[in-house]
DNA sequence: GTAGGGATGGTCT
DNA sequence: GACCATCCCTACA
């Protein structure tokens, strides 16, 4: 099969960026704040007790948490997560540990909850779960706002794209399961780690927490994506996703239809997102 | 903006 | 040898 040349990503066996981060990259400046809402900070690390949860109660409790990466040079990347599917393991046939079936590859799925999963999918990209309650249940992390280090990130990204490629819009840096990876510069070796303990990586609080924090409205639930060949499990509505943000990968109109909104005061409007330069401003509404 | 098609190689049977 | 929890590019509306 005839391959299209691409350039590898140099550091995503080490783990480390700081070949990546360049330092006028590292200063920080409007670029790097988000555009969307504003970031009032980290609000503390999340815990081991945060994962003991069942594994579409966790699904959902990720939505507005802040996934958090420290490279090599000290540097920090952040997004907030806008996008996770439930993978039940047992009887729930779309699940790599289906069944119970444990092997070298999954075995991060039976682990404590909080383990962090990164397999690789279609020989060329990687996928991040966080392992949860229930025996080989995992919650897949399919979107992420950009809110610290996007320069570093479209930077990431742009490493496996053609050369000439046009430049790459916030909101399209982390908006898929592989593309977060690549922003934040996940590598396989992250496999196994306990995200309540690493030092390179870990989860905070949603920092807009207290005004305005996500409410149970805000979330749509959807089928799964990309499991279409696994009968009645691929109708599962376990995929969770905050109502109109931009960064959500796959939008499914019919779900959103059918899980009500009801009094949102707080929605994201697709209408309302201006570009600018690549930039993206958002006004809530 | 969206739909369609091709790429890619690890994992599992 | 087939499958795959995806992504990117191109063409077209």
């Amino acid at each position: 099969m005839a391959g299209r040349k691409r350039k590898l990503l140099p550091s995503a066996e080490d783990g480390g960026c700081s070949s990546e981060c360049k330092p006028a990259e590292r200063n920080m400046d409007h670029r790097e704040q988000s555009h969307y809402f504003s970031f009032r900070g980290p609000q503390g690390r999340l815990g081991t007790e945060f994962f003991h949860q069942s594994c579409i109660h966790l699904a959902k409790a990720f939505l507005g948490k802040v996934l958090c990466r420290r490279c090599a040079d000290g540097s920090e990347l952040r997004g907030r997560i806008v996008e996770t599917e439930a993978y039940l393991g047992g009887e729930d046939k779309a699940s790599h540990s289906a069944g119970g079936k444990r092997t070298e590859r999954n075995t991060a799925m039976f682990m404590k909850p909080g383990t962090i999963y990164v397999y690789p999918i279609y020989g060329i990209y990687l996928c991040m779960n966080v392992s949860s309650e229930g025996e080989g249940a995992a919650v897949l992390l399919r979107s992420l706002e950009p809110l610290k280090g996007q320069p570093t990130m479209r930077h990431l990204r742009t490493a496996r794209r053609k050369e000439g490629a046009r430049l790459l819009k916030d909101k399209e840096l982390c908006n898929g399961p592989s593309k977060l990876c690549q922003a934040l510069n996940i590598p396989r070796s992250f496999d196994r780690r306990d995200l309540a303990s690493d030092p390179e990586v870990w989860l905070e609080g949603d920092p807009d927490s207290g005004s305005d924090s996500t409410q149970p409205q805000d979330i749509v639930c959807a089928p799964r994506v990309g499991i279409q060949s696994h009968g009645e499990w691929a109708e599962k509505p376990w995929r969770f996703y905050l109502r109109g943000h931009p960064c959500v990968s796959v939008v499914n109109k019919e779900a959103e239809r059918l899980s009500l909104p009801g009094n949102v005061m707080k929605r994201w409007s697709q209408s309302e997102v201006q570009s600018d330069a690549g930039q993206l401003h958002i006004k809530q509404t």
